[in-house]
DNA sequence: TATTACCGACAGGCAGTCGGTCTATGCAAA
DNA sequence: TTTGCATAGACCGACTGCCTGTCGGTAATA
């Protein structure tokens, strides 16, 4: 029997169907075919919503998109948390574990969906370091940080970060991992001219209290 | 007339007609029938060399990859190039203008190459930074760098390089682009513990004698 | 009645397979 | 040295099955 829905649900239950196919295959081993018997409907259907395969991507994509950079905007909106734990829980919400977006990005990063995972990479690059830039300059004021290059700092750590904690394009040990995120910050200290160690010790609350003492 | 060739030859004469394709096309815009066509060969003699479409790619990496860290070897084994310039000289043979690979690089970085872009990633981050690496401990000895961590240096410096300034995923004016690359100097300054203008003096004699000047 | 969500047969193009053909090379016999 | 022969592997092109996107038509809704 047939059965009809507003353009808007069905695109969303399109869009889901194709979230959970993307990460179980990959875009390019997802088949409009597997598309339609999970969603249950024809192929007329899903190009009337979609006009190829690629727009369903983009689409999926902005949905990504919106709640990473809303949830990244909700943390950095929140004055009452100091600035420094506040830039950190950021950073996180976006690449490490304990984000909310955890389960979102987690089967992006497969070499099948390297398109994919370069538009995200791009909304990352260009949505986060303005949101983490406005944190600084608050830093700065209050004399925590000291750079000429606020923004230019952020879009080194983000791209850093989501490139070396989030991809799978640099093969670690969990011992290399670990000794990377105490260079990161050092560095990311160096880079904002906070005073050494600043950054490292509101750290080591989150190390611990979000992953090991979880077990 | 039928023409046989040694294995050898022929898989680089493909790989010839298959780099200037990709470039054209982009790895999915490419069909086997074009690459077929370009080099006048049958179906059966492209699969009897390859065994898919990937894995021609892969070969065409392996091109580059060889290319370009051999290059940067090249470059980072001339002690007798002063530390600074040497370590901008293979920065710059990798990323920017005035390198030999510029050719090579310069199709890759379109939305259509997402996989091959990514490939090309994994080899320059794990194959450059442990050249550059290599300089900076010489440079530490030297007293001109001090970091307890060169080789994660290295690894956000290459990372940053390459994302910004080689690839599209930021947008960029040309003045936004010669202010980034400031920033860019003064912080791998503060991350390498450098003099701060130390970088940035040798970075201008490359500036113009290498762009501007030419015209 | 008009709009729009929905349908499914169809066309064109694609990557990869397979049985078979041709050619160069090495070796043995003349 | 030349001739005949056998083997390996370079080469061929028809064929298969799948895949994306189209299109004319149908059913539900407002």
């Amino acid at each position: 029997m047939r059965v009809v829905k507003k353009a808007e649900d069905r695109k969303n239950e399109i869009l889901d169907a194709v979230d959970e196919l993307f990460g179980q295959k990959g875009f390019d081993g997802t088949s409009t075919n597997d598309i339609l018997e999970k969603v249950g409907i024809a192929r007329g259907t899903l190009y009337h919503h979609f006009k190829s395969k690629e727009d369903i991507m983009d689409a999926l994509i902005d949905r990504y998109a919106v709640r990473l950079i809303d949830g990244a905007q909700e943390v950095a909106a929140d004055k009452s948390i100091p600035i420094v734990e506040r830039i950190i829980r950021v950073v996180m919400a976006l690449n490490l574990s304990g984000g909310s977006s955890e389960q979102i990005m987690e089967h992006i990063h497969k070499p099948q969906n390297a398109l994919m995972h370069q538009k995200i990479q791009k909304v990352i690059i260009n949505g986060v370091p303005p949101i983490l830039t406005e944190i600084i300059r608050e830093g700065i004021q209050q004399g925590l940080f000291s750079t000429p290059f606020p923004y230019e700092c952020m879009e080194m750590v983000v791209i850093y970060a989501s490139t070396v904690f989030d991809d799978d394009l640099v093969v670690m040990t969990e011992k290399e991992r670990s000794s990377r995120i105490v260079a990161f910050v050092c560095n990311v200290e160096r880079l904002l001219g906070a005073e050494s160690g600043s950054l490292m010790d509101v750290m080591g609350m989150f190390g611990e209290g979000d992953e090991s003492s979880r077990d």
